[in-house]
Formats: C-alpha cells, sequence, structure tokens
RNA sequence: GGGCCGAUGGCUUAGGGGUAUAGCGCCACGUUCGCAACGUGGAUGUCGAGGGUUCGAUUCCCUCUCGGUCCA
C-alpha cells in the first residue's frame, strides 16, 4: 500500500473523502490539473492547473494577497487569537530534544508532541482539545537548502491544529471551515485566492484523506485526517481518529509581507542589522524576480546548483550582482537560520557532539563559521543569539533563561572547531601520498580526520564509495544483546511489594517454576531495571543469581532446586545490600539536581548505574570537569542531605505529570506505562523513576564522588559512594593520603642521602686521583686503588676490586685519571647485591689498541656475564663474585702484554 | 567499551639497552653608577608507578595510574 493507490482510491470518491461543508457552502469547483491531473478545488472559475503548475505560483513576492502585514511574531498572535477565540487551548510549545520518544532526536511536527509509544503501538494524548501550538520543529534533511531557496528552514514553527472529534473537539468540516476563516478573515487573504488539493497521509499502520491549501503556489498548511486502519482492501475506521492540521508560520509571515524570501520576515531585526552590517544594497528590482524565479524552479530541478545557475540566467544577472548581492545574502539567512536552530536545541538541553543528533548541532555550528570565513563577514555570534532571543521571547519567553547558556556552548563549541581545524591541518600535511580507504579509515578512526574535510583540502578528490561501508563493518562485529525468550504466556503479572509496605520478608506462591526459573505472585525482590541493579536473597532458602523483568512479570533466577508449582515459598530479601543500593539511587537523583545546578541547564542524565557498594552517574556536558566542578557539585549535593529533605512518590496519569513538572521528569529515558512514578526531592528534583528510595534525604549521610571521567564526547561520568561505602572511601582516602605522606618523607630523605654521598663522592675523586697521579713508577695503592706504571710506551694500569665504591665513583674517578693520562686504562670491579659489575675506562691514546668494550667483554665472560660499550668506557658484569681476581688478572694480561 | 598518542630538572623539550640533551628560567661571578643586554661558570633529574627480560632498562615487554585525542 503506498500513497499513490490510496490518492487514486480517495480521489475515486471525492463525495466520500473530500467534499466538507464549506465546498458546498461557497461553491467550490473540484478541477483536475490539466498538467499533472491532481484534484484540487478553488472558487476561482478560470484556474485550469493545480497551485505547483499555475502562472501565479510565488506572484506574491512583492505583491501580497493581502493589505495585512504580520511578520513572524505577528503572525502567531492572529493565529492564536482566532483559535483561541473558536474555543481551542493554546498550549505551549514542547521540547525540540524529543524524550517522550525513543526513536526521535528531535521533534520533527507538533503530532509528535502527543504521542507516545507503548510497546509497538503508538498512542494519542492531548492535554486539551481541541488545541493549537506553535510547535518549534527541527529538520535537517535540506540543510543545502538553508539560505539559497528563500523558504527552507532548519527549524522552523509549525501550526499545529489539533481535535479529536467527540463531544470538545470537531472533524473535518470544522477544520476546513476554520482554516479557510483564518486565511480569509484574519489575514485578508481573498477567498479565490485559496486553493486545497486532494492528498492523503499514511504512517504508523494508519491513513486518511487530507487537504493542501494553498496560496499563490505556496503551501500554507496541510490538513491531515487520520481515520483508518488496515489496508485499502479491507479498512476500517479508527477507534481514535485524529485531526492534524499542520502549517508553517514562517509562510503565513511571508504570503503577508510579500519579502523576497520568507527570511526576510521571519527572524525579526537581525536579518536587517546583518545585512547594513555587510553594506549589501538589497535593491528589490534585484531580489524579487531572482528569489522569484528560485522558487519556481526548484520544483523544476534536483540539483540546487541547477537551479540556482536556472534562476541567474533567466533574470540576467550579472556575476558581480550575485558575488555582492545574492552570495552573502545567502550566508546571512544561513547563519540567522542556524543560530535559531541552536539556540531552540541547546535551550532544551541538547550539545553538539559527534553522536546522535549532537551531530546535526555540531554541522550546523561548523557550517556558520565556514560560512562567515568563507565570506569574510565578520559577525559577533553573541549579539545574533541576543537579537534573535530579544525576538523570539515575544513568542517563547522561556528561552530568557538560557540565554547565557546558549551563549557558552556555542563559545565552546566554536572555538572546539577551531582547534580541531588546526589539528586536522597538521595531520594532513604530514600526509605524503594519496591515503587509500584502508588509510582514511585510520585517519577518521583515530584521528578525527573526516573524509569530507580531506576532500575540502583537496587531499583526496572524492569520498571512496566503500568507506562508509567498511566503516560500518568495522563496528558492526560488536556482539548482540542475546535475547531470553522465556515461556512466560498466561502468567499474570506481578504484584511488586517494594512499590508498598517493602517487606524484608514474605511469603508468596509459586505460579511457575522451570529450569533455574521462579515465578511469584507478588515480590518485594527489586528487578533490575532503570539502571538499578537486582536484589539478593533467597526464595524458599534457595539463593538468588539475578531478577529480571519481563513485560509485568518478575522472573527470579535461583541456585540449585526450584520449588514447586503451586507452593508456598518464604523468601527473604538481602536487606544490607537493598539499603546500598536505595541510598545510591536517590543519590544519583541528588548528584543529577547538584551537577545541573552548579554546571548548566544542558545537564541532564544520559545514563546510570546502582550498585550496593558504589554508583555512577552519566551527565550530559560539554567538557571533562574540573576538580573545582566536582567540589563543588559534591558541596552541593551534601547540602541536599544535610537539609534532610523529604522523598515524596506519587503516582500520576502521564499527561498529568508532563503538564504539572515539564519534561525534565524524563531523565531515565522514556516511560512506557500510562501512569508514572513521580520521585521529588523537595522541588530540587522532579523524575519519573521506578526504582527504590530514601524516605529523606538525611537517610543517605553522606556522598563522595571518587572519579569523574569523560566517556564521549558531551557525556561526563561520574562515579560516587554514599552511606557507609562515603564514610570508609573517605576514611581510606584519609589513610592513603597519610602513608603518601610518609612515602614522600622517606623520599626526600633517600634523596639528601644520595645526594650527600655524591658529594662526598665528588669531594674524594680528585684527592685520590692526585695521590694516584703522583705515581712515577712501579706501582701503589691508595685506599683500595693500585695503579701501576707499566714501562713508557705501553698501557698503565689502574684497577679496584673494592665494594666500598659505586658506579659514579669509578666512572669520576676512571674519566679523571684517563684525562690526566692518555696511556692509561682504568678498571673498577665492585660487588653490587647478588652481582658483580665492571666498569673500564681507556685512556686517550691507549683506547686505540685496546678498547675498553673489549675488555669489558672478556672480563664479564669471566664473571659469567656480558658487557660492552665504546674504546673509551664500557661497562658490564656477571653473576660469579668467586672469579673477581681471576677476572682482574685477566684484564691487567690483556692490557700489559 | 575500543583505538591512537603522550608522561624526561620549575617550564618547554632531544634522545634512545651502556656517563641523560638543549633552550628558557634560577644562582654566582664578570662587564656596568645601576638596570637591561652580554660573557663565564654553577645548581637542579631515582626519565609517571609496579613487575619482567638483561651483567646493565629512562630506552624493550607486560600491568596499572594520570593526561590528551579519536571512534562507538
Amino acid at each position: 500500500m503506498n500513497k499513490k493507490e490510496i490518492l487514486e482510491k480517495f480521489s475515486a470518491d471525492p463525495q466520500r473523502y473530500y467534499n466538507v461543508n464549506l465546498f458546498e457552502d461557497q461553491g467550490f469547483e473540484r478541477k483536475s490539473c490539466n498538467e499533472c491531473g491532481r484534484f484540487f478545488w478553488t472558487l476561482d472559475s478560470e484556474r485550469v492547473n493545480c497551485p505547483d503548475h499555475s502562472d501565479d505560483t510565488y506572484s506574491f513576492i512583492g505583491d501580497p494577497p493581502t493589505s495585512k502585514r504580520f511578520d513572524y511574531t505577528q503572525s502567531w498572535k492572529e493565529v492564536e487569537s482566532f483559535f483561541v477565540k473558536n474555543n481551542h487551548t493554546s498550549i505551549n510549545r514542547y521540547p525540540v530534544v524529543c524524550r517522550w520518544r525513543d526513536d526521535l532526536y528531535f521533534t520533527i511536527a507538533s503530532i509528535v508532541d502527543f504521542q507516545r509509544v507503548m510497546g509497538s503501538k503508538v498512542v494519542f494524548e492531548f492535554p486539551a482539545n481541541p488545541l493549537v501550538v506553535p510547535q518549534t520543529c527541527l529538520r535537517f534533511k535540506d540543510l543545502e537548502n538553508v539560505g539559497v531557496t528563500g523558504r527552507h528552514f532548519s527549524s522552523f514553527c509549525m501550526i499545529g491544529q489539533h481535535s479529536i472529534p467527540n463531544e470538545n473537539g470537531y472533524w473535518k468540516d470544522e477544520c476546513v471551515d476554520l482554516d479557510f476563516n483564518l486565511l480569509t478573515q484574519q489575514f485578508g487573504i481573498a477567498k479565490k485566492e485559496i486553493t486545497f488539493v486532494e492528498d492523503v497521509w499514511e504512517g504508523g499502520g494508519s491513513f486518511g484523506s487530507s487537504l493542501e491549501y494553498f496560496v499563490r503556489g505556496l503551501e500554507l498548511g496541510n490538513a491531515v485526517f487520520t481515520e483508518f486502519q488496515g489496508d485499502l482492501s479491507n479498512y476500517k475506521t479508527l477507534d481514535q481518529r485524529i485531526i492534524d492540521m499542520g502549517a508553517g508560520l514562517e509562510r503565513f509571515a511571508w504570503i503577508t509581507m510579500g519579502t523576497p524570501t520568507a527570511y526576510d520576515c521571519c527572524f525579526g531585526p537581525i536579518t536587517q542589522k546583518l545585512i547594513q552590517k555587510t553594506g549589501i544594497d538589497t535593491d528589490s528590482s534585484v531580489l524579487v524576480p531572482y528569489f522569484t524565479e528560485i522558487a519556481k524552479n526548484l520544483e523544476l530541478y534536483d540539483d540546487l546548483s541547477q537551479v540556482r545557475k536556472n534562476a541567474i540566467k533567466t533574470t540576467g544577472l550579472s556575476d558581480e550582482q550575485i558575488n555582492r548581492i545574492i552570495t552573502p545574502l545567502e550566508g546571512i539567512y544561513l547563519i540567522i537560520d542556524h543560530i535559531r536552530t541552536l539556540i531552540f536545541a541547546i535551550s532544551d538541553g541538547a550539545l553538539p557532539s559527534n553522536v546522535g543528533g549532537g551531530y546535526n548541532l555540531r554541522i550546523m555550528l561548523r557550517r556558520i563559521v565556514s560560512t562567515m570565513d568563507r565570506l569574510k563577514l565578520k559577525f559577533d555570534l553573541d549579539e545574533i543569539i541576543d537579537i534573535q532571543i530579544d525576538y523570539l521571547k515575544n513568542t517563547y519567553p522561556e528561552l530568557e533563561k538560557t540565554r547565557e547558556d546558549v551563549k557558552e556552548i556555542i563559545s565552546i563549541e566554536t572555538g572546539r572547531y577551531d582547534s580541531s581545524k588546526q589539528r586536522m591541518q597538521k595531520i594532513v600535511s604530514k600526509l605524503d601520498k594519496e591515503p587509500k580507504v584502508e588509510d582514511l579509515i585510520t585517519l577518521y578512526e583515530s584521528d578525527g580526520v573526516t573524509p569530507e574535510y580531506l576532500k575540502e583540502m583537496k587531499v583526496i578528490s572524492e569520498i571512496p564509495s566503500t568507506f562508509y561501508a567498511k566503516l560500518s563493518d568495522l563496528h558492526q562485529s560488536k556482539k548482540q544483546k542475546e535475547q531470553v525468550n522465556l515461556p512466560l504466556e498466561g502468567v499474570p503479572d506481578t504484584e511488586l511489594l517494594f512499590y508498598g509496605d517493602d517487606p524484608r520478608e514474605f511469603d508468596a506462591k509459586v505460579l511457575k517454576s522451570f529450569e533455574n526459573f521462579v515465578i511469584l505472585d507478588k515480590t518485594a525482590f527489586y528487578a533490575r531495571g532503570g539502571g538499578q541493579e537486582p536484589d539478593h536473597g533467597s526464595i524458599g532458602g534457595q539463593e538468588i543469581i539475578d531478577i529480571t523483568k519481563h513485560g509485568n512479570v518478575v522472573v527470579h533466577e535461583i541456585k540449585g532446586n526450584v520449588p514447586k508449582e503451586g507452593d508456598t515459598v518464604s523468601c527473604t530479601v538481602d536487606s544490607k545490600r537493598r539499603d546500598g543500593i536505595t541510598k545510591n539511587h536517590t543519590s544519583t537523583h541528588i548528584i543529577n539536581t547538584s551537577a545541573r545546578s552548579v554546571l548548566g541547564s544542558w545537564v541532564w542524565q544520559h545514563s546510570a548505574f546502582k550498585e550496593e557498594d558504589h554508583a555512577r552517574l552519566d551527565i550530559t556536558h560539554h567538557s571533562a570537569l574540573t576538580n573545582d566542578d566536582v567540589k563543588k557539585i559534591e558541596d552541593a549535593a551534601n547540602s541536599i542531605i544535610e537539609k534532610s529533605i523529604p522523598v515524596k512518590i506519587e503516582n500520576f496519569d502521564r499527561g498529568t505529570a508532563e503538564q504539572k513538572y515539564g519534561f525534565r521528569i524524563y531523565q531515565g529515558g522514556v516511560v512506557p506505562v500510562k501512569s508514572v512514578r513521580i520521585v521529588s526531592i523537595g522541588n530540587l528534583d522532579i523524575e519519573a523513576c521506578g526504582g527504590t528510595h530514601v524516605v529523606n534525604t538525611s537517610d543517605i549521610e553522606q556522598i563522595k564522588i571518587t572519579k569523574t571521567k569523560r566517556i564521549q564526547d558531551g557525556v561526563v561520568r561520574i562515579e560516587f559512594v554514599s552511606g557507609d561505602s562515603a564514610k570508609e572511601f573517605v576514611k581510606k582516602k584519609q589513610q592513603d593520603s597519610e602513608s603518601k605522606e610518609k612515602e614522600e618523607k622517606v623520599k626526600e630523605q633517600e634523596k639528601e642521602k644520595r645526594i650527600e654521598q655524591r658529594q662526598l663522592t665528588k669531594e674524594r675523586i680528585p684527592v685520590i686521583a692526585k695521590s694516584l697521579l703522583e705515581c712515577k713508577q712501579g706501582a701503589i695503592t691508595v685506599d683500595d686503588i693500585t695503579m701501576e706504571l707499566a714501562d713508557s710506551g705501553k698501557a698503565n694500569f689502574c684497577y679496584s676490586t673494592s665494594n666500598n665504591y659505586d658506579d659514579v665513583f669509578h666512572i669520576g674517578l676512571g674519566e679523571a685519571l684517563c684525562n690526566e693520562d692518555p696511556k692509561l686504562v682504568y678498571c673498577g670491579l665492585f660487588e653490587q647485591g647478588e652481582k658483580i659489575r665492571v666498569i673500564v675506562y681507556a685512556g686517550e691514546d691507549i683506547s686505540k689498541e685496546k678498547s675498553a668494550g673489549e675488555i669489558v667483554k672478556s672480563i664479564s665472560q669471566i664473571l659469567g656475564g656480558a658487557g660492552g660499550g665504546s674504546p673509551k668506557f664500557a661497562q658490564g658484569g656477571g653473576i660469579d663474585k668467586s672469579k673477581k681476581e681471576d677476572a682482574i688478572k685477566n684484564a691487567k694480561s690483556m692490557i700489559i702484554e
């Protein structure tokens, strides 16, 4: 079943699917487009083509079809007041970070606000009926078009008009009536200008007809009537029919203003300000035809550069005009658009990063910076943010609160881009040949150099088609989580005692048992979930290994034999473990709120893990934590403990909880149930959470952060301990620092000793050397060092076998003596622990025939070891101390012979 | 979780199985009325921690810690 088939079927029966009271009352005609055959409804008897193929397409540019002039802010005020007047509730926008859906990073349509996924089903939850919402939506598909086409945005405001047909809401007739009246009455557009085009919508197993409404070729909105489920040959009406009318607020503003592009009337004063700053001459006789032509051509070509080329050709703009006016304008539009999107995304808690949705934000920021570089525009991003928020807060007052946070994140990210460019440049400059696919992967994985950058730098001409395939192969070998399928059909939900009295000992009936698994009618054992580790304890005297939850059934895995089905067993929860985990769980909430208050509004829980004696919380944050950050977070957490704040647990209907507390409650992820359990610590922290918690923060006694680590871009891990574990940790740390202090003292003493020793050696060497050199013939011994002089012309020999000297002494003395006597060979042997070492120094002249290295080799061999070195200096050693005298004799014979 | 890189006087760093480099800074002396500058000389290092291989490890191998960086 595809859209085309549905449309064919529906359009074949317009009376049933498309005709509404409005068309009857006003006398709309149904026509088929001469060009494409599409069916549309119009009051204009002369109109023969659908809006996509009409002559008046985009003729509102420079000539709007109404006398009213509404900018972006005013347009919403008009829309809102119209719908409120007509019994709609106006609700605040939902966050652009779509935390209530696992399958979306960002809110992409107003209807998403009210969709909740439960298992494989999407259910709708409306806080009011009917309602209207100015929903900011983020879409990154057409980034290339932003700034160029005049109407594409990376984020836009979708006017969401939603209704469920019941005693409060309405269905097609009233919906189309309202939309028609909105355009004609509130916006002053002539009735003849409005065209409704037949279309259909299909998704998520349901489908329905829809009417798109156009004015002068511009699609303003689309009213979707979600009505059926099944397939085309056999479908039935849904229990819950829904009207999903989505309209683009930016387009409403544009059609009244008739500016060359939608960008000119939707960003407030910033656009003019930047244009003035850049000194672009925005001659409307150039811009109006150019952007009208762009808008028309957009439907004709797939390739954007082709659209642009053609528009330039048709309007006859010169290269000079393009370079001086059009190109810089496109850059300004892009920058403003991207910053507006970043303002919303960062305000709602998203961070630019290299993963998931954060990557889109990073890409946008980099586009902003590189556009400024390319066009040599010097804008102050902070100023742009300020002016935009000043304007946006008319519609979205909440943006004021995060103004400074947005600036901070953008400035950090800009700095990061600069240094990453430098780093990439450095790495790229070292490349000596064109990298192969394998090299590209290494460059990307270990150095973060993207192939896009290499292409930009002209290092490679094209990104190899196999690049992304090979990259994903590399990461696909990771093991997949094993899915265990247990025979649980027909087993009733387990009653969870830990949400009630939470007994630590209880009797329960065995509903089912197989292999090592036991299912009870009720349990006080907490099953693994929400980052909280399972309880330990025993069932019928058998130790529990693991507890997991399958749907609403708790499955206990035990060691040993399982009890018989139907038996009643006595169960005991390991209290000490549970208490430790419970303290850590509440501590996680405390650390989370503390981190947010210390670091900034962008801090959200990323994931968490709670064990008996330690826990960790991963939060979203842009940088690694400093020691100062850690201390502040710890102090904030402990002050919450000191304040003895009661921990309150209440159950709410999900929609009520969201309206009452906002989307901050979804710290731990999406809650797939209708009723949510809200855990609140005063008004400091309010989260939807299924875990076990202490009654009062004072029960935790103490929190100690043990370690923090940046585990991925934009995520910091905080490891901590609480309660007794925290006390133990503090005690141990105290002991550690004491023993470290002692160790350092010993080190210091050793160092002093060493220096003293060295000093002594240094003083003694010249004295001893002088005495030895006084010997003019024969032999003398000074302080266990023997000097033997040979006949003139032959090598002199000086040696010592005393253990009173170390290597530093021998090296020093050898050097001193040989400098004075170039015919001298100095040979020092000394014992060092279990080993014996040899140091040989040879004077300048003698080293040419008697190499120190050779002598050492020979001596060391006798000593049962090895050695070597240069002709003038060598060292070696061995293990056989008893050969010491043999060794020195050998040396003597080698030198003197 | 994984990959890569790094840790050498106060700082920046070279090197690489056999006496540990250099620059800046520091100290002393000289030149100078003095400072800067210059010249000469000097001090400062268990080469991140622990283990292994070796006669000998800062260097090679293993483990760990810390830091950086990239990927998921």
